[in-house]
DNA sequence: CGAATCTCAGCGCAACTGAGATCG
DNA sequence: CCGATCTCAGTTACGCTGAGATTC
């Protein structure tokens, strides 16, 4: 594995420790900039990762997500619009995943049937096969978080839970 | 607060809740698919709400945690190489990032006294003032944690800690 | 010579703004 | 007419690859 993203080098120490150590010799906040910091990191090793999973399937994180969502509707089609609220993402984000998707055979672009204003994105059989195939190397992969246990997993979410709620998320 | 990131409307539910409901109908590994997604969503929202804090001084958090680390360092100038290892960006982003500083008059680049392949990089008396004030900033908004207590912000980096030492970031 | 350090050009992706078309 | 939905053009930014210059 190892994902060489990011700065390439291994540290013989924690830059975070080492930083927050030096932190607070000068300001306060320490734990409040240690998480945020150990927050930004993960994120960035573990996205490597998925992207680096869903390459070989010519996909992004972003564009798989998209795809699970279709799957996940009854009709396998949503409205863009709906697409963006699920997935949290800018209107115009949304057409650009769309596009990308469309281009590769694994979504079509259909006319909402009721609303001559909005637009479906109607999940093809091959979108359907290639989600398949992606979440079985993402689920192989224990979702690039391999070495937490199910409690570290749960305590991760439920922290992050109200952080989201507050944000305005969800209600 | 509120910051506008992302898709913006506010939904009646978590959205994450619900696709692992019908993750876990098809899939396995729902607690890392959770996890997962909670982790993207939360740091979307932290460094949304950071980078708005910064706007009005000019900077974005990679600029500023590259204005910070020399605040950290013995003479106030480290070698670009040095500020990769510790920030864990790509050698190519930090040469964008050093320019952006340099620009704003923030950090000046002076070659290396004992290599002559090296650059270093110095912050300015206008850096110095500018991190104070930055960091007051954040540290009033309590780096966009508010809602997380002490014991919260422990066990989140004590769960991301493992996860970021196995991706290779130090030992 | 190989290795390290840095820069530059270029690509891909994503978020956003502002404008506009279409339709309810 | 207002508002909702989506698209397009353009801007900004970041992360990466590949190539090259310079120096150890």
């Amino acid at each position: 594995m190892a994902s060489k993203k990011g700065g390439g080098r291994r540290l013989p120490f924690d830059p975070i420790e080492e930083a927050s150590r030096q932190w607070g010799r000068r300001w306060g906040a320490v734990e409040q900039m240690r998480a945020v910091t150990s927050l930004m990191r993960a994120q960035q090793i573990v996205i490597g990762e998925l992207d680096e999973l869903l390459r070989p399937h010519g996909l992004t994180f972003a564009r798989y997500e998209a795809l699970v969502l279709l799957t996940f509707s009854r009709r396998g089609s949503l409205p863009l619009g709906k697409m963006g609220e699920r997935l949290q993402v800018h209107p115009t984000s949304v057409t650009s995943i769309v596009r990308r998707l469309a281009a590769a055979g694994l979504v079509t672009r259909v006319p909402h049937p009721d609303d001559g204003r909005a637009v479906l994105c109607e999940i093809t059989p091959a979108g359907r096969e290639l989600v398949e195939r992606a979440t079985k190397d993402l689920v192989d992969a224990d979702f690039a978080v391999r070495g937490l246990s199910e409690d570290q997993l749960r305590m991760l979410w439920s922290v992050l839970e109200p952080l989201r709620r507050s944000a305005g998320d969800f209600s």
